[in-house]
DNA sequence: GTGAAAGCGCTAACAT
DNA sequence: ATGTTAGCGCTTTCAC
């Protein structure tokens, strides 16, 4: 049994005004008397009214609403980037509404669906590793509404863009340990039709080249980074007699799963192997030894993200910004890699 | 130039019926022919048509949407509640909105009145820390709005909560410790005007009344948990000159930071301080030696939030349920922590 | 099985 | 500085 709401009728009733003054007073229009607002304000408040979003919206045909769409949303990089996503945009007046694709582009293309009928000002997305195709934002940008792709993006897409350069960090990464007298460097990583692995892939690739190592396909596995992905990779390595000297794995934590295993096995790191991970998680810094890490700034992400969306919402024009911004990402020397002493 | 939006009239113009034949088909209304509806349907996907649900919600006045309040979003605990949440209420089509308190009343205070403004169907919350007055969700109860409180909550509101049992957890944590063989148990911890942490200290101090050990206030703190602060405490403890033999520190993040600046000081773990965190973060078992810890399942607890707001949906009834569910925590024991080989 | 018409609450163009 | 009026797009009651 809810109360009945109170209307600005209800407002200028009382008043004996119009409900066009009390629209105009509570939303500070300058013409207003400074009186009268102040009448409407008080008994706004007394009466507990709250002004009804959905005839506001209907009318004006906007929504103050930014949808997000990511693959998953248990990270701590995610939670990072929506958290400064939410701080800015919430400051601007806007709600965020978020959903998770699951890594599946079906549930991707539902969510966008939703989204779209929700009538999101804006949509923020990090692509599922499954997406191949993307006719699902079409409608988004036919009708321009401002999308902007973030970490997980695709070439195809014409659109504005947030990352950072994974091509230089898989480089930074493959080139430090090659620095530290690695010669056998297995790269462990995610699926590569995704822009993120695929980049870091070829900055490895690149690294090498330029030392003259060639590549070794039997050093490089794509799988889904998880603790049994990461434990089934390991244990077929540790039976090979040539074992690899060097580890550039594509995530903390799997980073973390990686180094428990090879330490129990009685592997020495870094001396037998070093290890570089990526993200700079927080459990990067707490293991034993502690993990060299591409550092990836979650929230300034997400804080850039919100701007950049902000500025294309209020631009209003209809000129289709496809930049793309990259992020500075570097790398975190520790300990997990450090097997010279000078530098 | 946004595109003009297809509307029901526009359906209904070309199809020669009225806009009432095209609501209710759209919404599959038993009464419309078959065929009518076969036309409608195919009508408005090739034209793109999309719903306007501020019309509807305004109509309706429902508007299937439910708001998430929590302190911050960036924890992996946090990240798999609304993980769970998202995952059952976009089942039975619900979005979510999400909003940051960043452990501020007021910011808690404006976050819900957006809500309620939002006319969300459903609220979800976990107290700020902050939080001492709850008036701000009066406007919900008043109006009959569902509202959950979940792992922070607060005594003093009658509502539907979900937590786990944090005294018990807290004890069990406790007994563990002493079972070990600890006499002098630290305990660090966060904001005790909060139930999480004020119910799992009251378990430590029960478990250590049950054994005749008296409290020792010299070996009790509280901060915000963060690394800076884990780092001073740890610190001043290790000037002492009686130094405790466990530790009770009530997250894994904390815990983690502990064990590195215990490691940096010379000291063995468990030997000469056993440690216990709290939450089972992935970052638990990683560490060197893997943390013992108690068990906190954020997804599962997400998913029976969702549940049982989801029920008072639906029940439209004003009997305002004031029910407690308490999730079953275990405590994972770890090399952190085990002192005996027998046990 | 379908249509006519009213109204949800708000805003804005046009008056005064 | 304020009022009048129309209409945003949908749902639903009451007709037929």
């Amino acid at each position: 049994m809810r109360n009945k709401e109170i209307t600005i009728y209800d407002l200028a009733q009382r008043l004996n005004i119009s409900a066009a003054t009390v629209s105009r007073g509570l939303s500070d229009h300058p013409a207003i008397n400074k009186e009268t607002k102040k009448k409407i304000f008080d008994l706004a408040t007394s009466l507990g009214y709250r002004s009804n979003k959905f005839a506001s919206n209907l009318r004006k045909q906007k929504t103050n609403t930014i949808g997000v769409i990511v693959p998953r949303l248990n990270s701590l990089f995610m939670s990072s980037v929506i958290s400064g996503i939410e701080k800015i945009i919430n400051n601007a007046g806007y709600n965020l509404i978020i959903a998770q694709s699951f890594e599946q582009e079906a549930k991707e293309r539902t969510n966008t669906t939703t989204m779209f009928n929700s009538r999101v000002d804006g949509l923020i997305v990090s692509l599922s590793s499954d997406t191949q195709d993307f006719s699902h934002f079409d409608t988004f940008i036919k009708k321009n509404i401002p999308i902007v792709f973030f970490d997980r993006i695709a070439k195809e897409i014409e659109a504005t863009k947030v990352l950072i350069d994974n091509y230089k960090a898989g480089y930074q990464a493959t080139s430090h340990l090659l620095d530290q007298g690695c010669k056998e460097i297995l790269h462990i990583t995610g699926n590569i039709t995704r822009n993120v692995y695929k980049d870091r892939f070829e900055g490895y690739m690149k690294a090498l080249e330029d030392r003259q190592i060639e590549y070794n396909p039997a050093l490089f596995f794509t799988n889904d980074l998880s603790e049994q992905a990461v434990q089934d990779t390991i244990t077929e390595i540790l039976k090979r007699k040539n074992r690899p000297d060097g580890l550039f794995i594509t995530n903390d934590s799997a980073a973390a799963y990686a180094l428990t295993i090879l330490k129990q096995a009685g592997l020495k790191v870094p001396k037998d192997i070093a290890i570089v991970g990526f993200n700079n998680d927080l459990i990067s810094q707490v293991t034993e030894p502690a993990i060299t890490t591409i550092n990836y700034p979650g929230k300034e992400m997400g804080e850039t993200i919100a701007r950049i969306i902000l500025n294309r919402l209020d631009e209003e024009g209809d000129l289709n910004i496809t930049s793309t911004t990259t992020l500075k990402s570097e790398l975190v020397i520790r300990a997990s890699s450090l097997r010279k002493k000078d530098k």
